[in-house]
DNA sequence: GTGTACTGTTACACCAAGTGTAACCAAAGG
DNA sequence: CCTTTGGTTACACTTGGTGTAACAGTACAC
């Protein structure tokens, strides 16, 4: 990937003024309040070379959403010998405090990343299909391991739950970063968090809820 | 609902006749092919009335959602005595073989509402949406019943391990349905999975993949 | 019955996302 | 050089979706 030649690096560097430029004008103005003509013509480009790079608007705001993916897809296949599955996806959920810096200067900024999906429709729905995506890789690494035969439900359905319990985790110490408090606090009542759900993953659902 | 007034009963009507009008036309050619022009046209109605009634296109498609989101729900809500929770959702998706002879019919049309959803994107994220909200309204059931404080992450991780496991197995059967074979062996086959993966959940995701 | 308030429908003008096409031009490579 | 390749552009076009004001049938009071 990014293999020399001046044609290639040209590309990419319009690739990523398009999406600075898009961005900026997103963080100040609010996504539906840009347009892509605007966006096109602040980043001094024509309106079609912007959906040649980006074949949707909302493709903009997400253009990096495939580090995550990759993260994910690591925590299984790349995971040391003799760790469980579940366990290597308890410490990527562990492992989700250092984002709270990155938290912090986004709840700062009056429109930052996550205030601009929440407030959008096609922004929330295009972060599902994100997370679609990433439970698919998920569920395709789970079953290559576990030498699923091809139609088998279990590698989809442990892939979607355990995203969905790094998504809900990830939300729920979003929250506790805007309600304030010292990173020690936050903390500690993240890793509850982590071994309270993971504790009922690795117990069963069966007990649930508790008398 | 559906309360007396000559007023509604037209206004329903309507309803009823656009989104028959629009699905016949997606059957015989397709959803991308159609234009909300000429559903309107066709069901002699203006742009703007098709518009009023189903605020999207992909809406056209998905206007009886609500009953599975009802029927999920009141697994959850309607239960008997001293059943679980997970229990409650096997029985449902044991259930689910009643849609075999409904799946049977839409497999024969060349271009059924499964053909027309996994064909194209924009259903597809409809379809996602769909999901997501079962699986919002559930959590908030689980919540409730459960008495959890807001914030708590565990309703929602349950809820969507349990709507990730239905939607799985309401595939695989579909899958089985699709491949041919006598009803009784495609409900034992079912009635297979749905104890493979129920029993996987209620014994907890810590032992997964078996070596 | 007649007048009036209500509300679903309509016509129409309009906006913005996204596509198809052919021309164009800079880079790659012999 | 000269040719090929491939990213960019201008431009015309389609289509989903909205805003608005007028219209028409229903509900309801009197």
């Amino acid at each position: 990937m990014s293999a020399g030649g001046l044609r290639e690096l040209k590309k990419s560097r319009t690739r990523q003024l398009i999406a600075d430029t898009a961005n900026a004008l997103f963080r100040s103005r609010g996504f539906d309040e840009v347009t892509v003509d605007e966006i096109a013509a602040a980043a001094q480009v024509s309106k079609k070379t912007v959906f040649n790079h980006f074949p949707t608007k909302e493709d903009l705001v997400f253009y990096r959403a495939e580090d995550r993916e990759a993260m994910s897809l690591a925590a299984v296949t790349d995971r040391p010998a003799g760790v469980s599955i579940l366990d290597s996806f308890r410490a990527l959920c562990l492992a989700q405090t250092r984002l709270v810096p990155g938290m912090r200067r986004d709840l700062d900024h009056p429109r930052g990343f996550f205030e601009l999906v929440s407030g959008n429709p096609s922004l929330q729905r295009k972060m599902h299909e994100v997370n679609e995506r990433i439970v698919r890789v998920l569920a395709d690494a789970l079953a290559a391991e576990a030498g699923a035969e091809p139609g088998d439900p279990l590698p989809g359905i442990v892939a979607s739950t355990l995203v969905g319990a790094q998504r809900t985790l990830y939300r729920r110490l979003r929250q506790r970063v805007a309600a304030g408090g010292p990173d020690e606090e936050i903390e500690r009542a993240h890793r509850a968090d982590v071994e309270r759900v993971f504790g009922l993953l690795g117990a069963g659902l069966g007990g649930y809820p508790p008398a």
